[in-house]
DNA sequence: GTCTATATGGCGATAGAC
DNA sequence: GTCTATCGCCATATAGAC
């Protein structure tokens, strides 16, 4: 671990704002992660709010690009969706808290996502345009597309930031077995919406 | 408007926490909501944390047991299934901030859900076992139950909880345009569950 | 650049008059 | 029961030594 101060201050700041949330997070915790002084932190992101920014901003982005990939490539309507189901599972697996976070400081704070929407890299809009005019110039459903899309999202998102509550009613609070449960998703979600689309 | 002033206390609080959730809710801001002074707050609840408890209790159960008498009633699973979608989005309707208040505090402090499962009477294991129940013995499908409920309840909540990026992303900001979105969701999920289940 | 010490403000909670 | 005034704490932010 040589990273520079700054990198260490914004690792330990996205880990914390993640869990905790832009209010639920202390600077003088994420200084104590960082494993340095808290003064540290505002010598070099002056303040909290541009700090949390930061991270959101990198965030957001980058959670979306990772999907863009998929569209762009040369596969099927039918295997992109596939491929899409199967990668954006692995994608909150690996980053549980990251769409409770999103969903969170979207509600909280909507000046942030408008901000964002211009500013970052992310393109959500142009990406999920591609979504939508993938299935639909394909004719692979009559339904207005957008419902296709969310759908398909709060199918694959639901299960991750309900989970306390899911856990522990239906798997008495047992992780491991509550895991399989996420993995075998992947065929589920494929066969639903294939199902739906192709009729 | 003559309740009493631990009514009006309450119904201020309400408001508040479900909009600001419990750490960015200020009790000042709760005090001005219900016309009243802060010392009031803490001469009637106590404590913030106790205040919260109560308006957090309440609204769990209340949005659990609306739903149980629809799977109590003498339909069939298919009148049941298409009953409860149309309840469970005129409720999220109503109540719009209340699934993402909900998962927020499940998240923020387990034990909340933990104490509440036992304290409140709202019993959402034994409303649900009872759907799973009604799906699984009909041979409605021989897929895992859990994953019905998942995808049902996933499909129905996100478009609320992630209202302000859809709207944003897909109807230009239009309220009007996704209010109308919002009412068309309760045919097409319908259509995916029941396609799905009924093969 | 990195630290300690401190300023500054806000919030939950309480004391005490009425 | 309801109010005003205030305590005590904690969080962000800054000053200043090194």
């Amino acid at each position: 671990m040589d990273s520079s101060t700054e990198e260490k201050i914004y690792e330990a700041a996205r880990r914390i704002f993640v869990l905790k949330g832009m209010e639920g997070a202390r600077m003088q915790e994420i200084a104590d992660e960082a494993g340095m002084n808290k003064a540290l932190l505002h010598y070099y992101f002056r303040s909290k709010e541009n700090l949390f920014k930061a991270v959101f901003k990198d965030i957001f982005s980058k959670f979306f690009s990772r999907v863009r990939g998929t569209l762009n490539s040369d596969l099927t309507t039918r295997e992109k969706l596939i491929v899409f189901i199967d990668n954006y599972i692995d994608l909150i697996s690996a980053n549980p808290y990251v769409p409770q976070f999103i969903i969170n400081e979207i509600n909280r704070d909507p000046k942030v996502l408008k901000s964002m929407m211009f500013e970052s890299g992310a393109e959500p809009q142009r990406i999920l345009e591609m979504f939508l005019h993938e299935v639909h110039s394909n004719n692979l459903s009559k339904i207005d597309p957008r419902h296709i899309v969310v759908s398909l999202l709060g199918m694959l998102i639901f299960p991750f930031v309900g989970r306390p509550l899911l856990q522990m009613i239906y798997f008495n609070d047992d992780t491991e077995a509550y895991n399989q449960f996420l993995t075998e998703r992947k065929e589920i979600v494929k066969t639903m919406i294939l199902k739906f689309i192709e009729g």
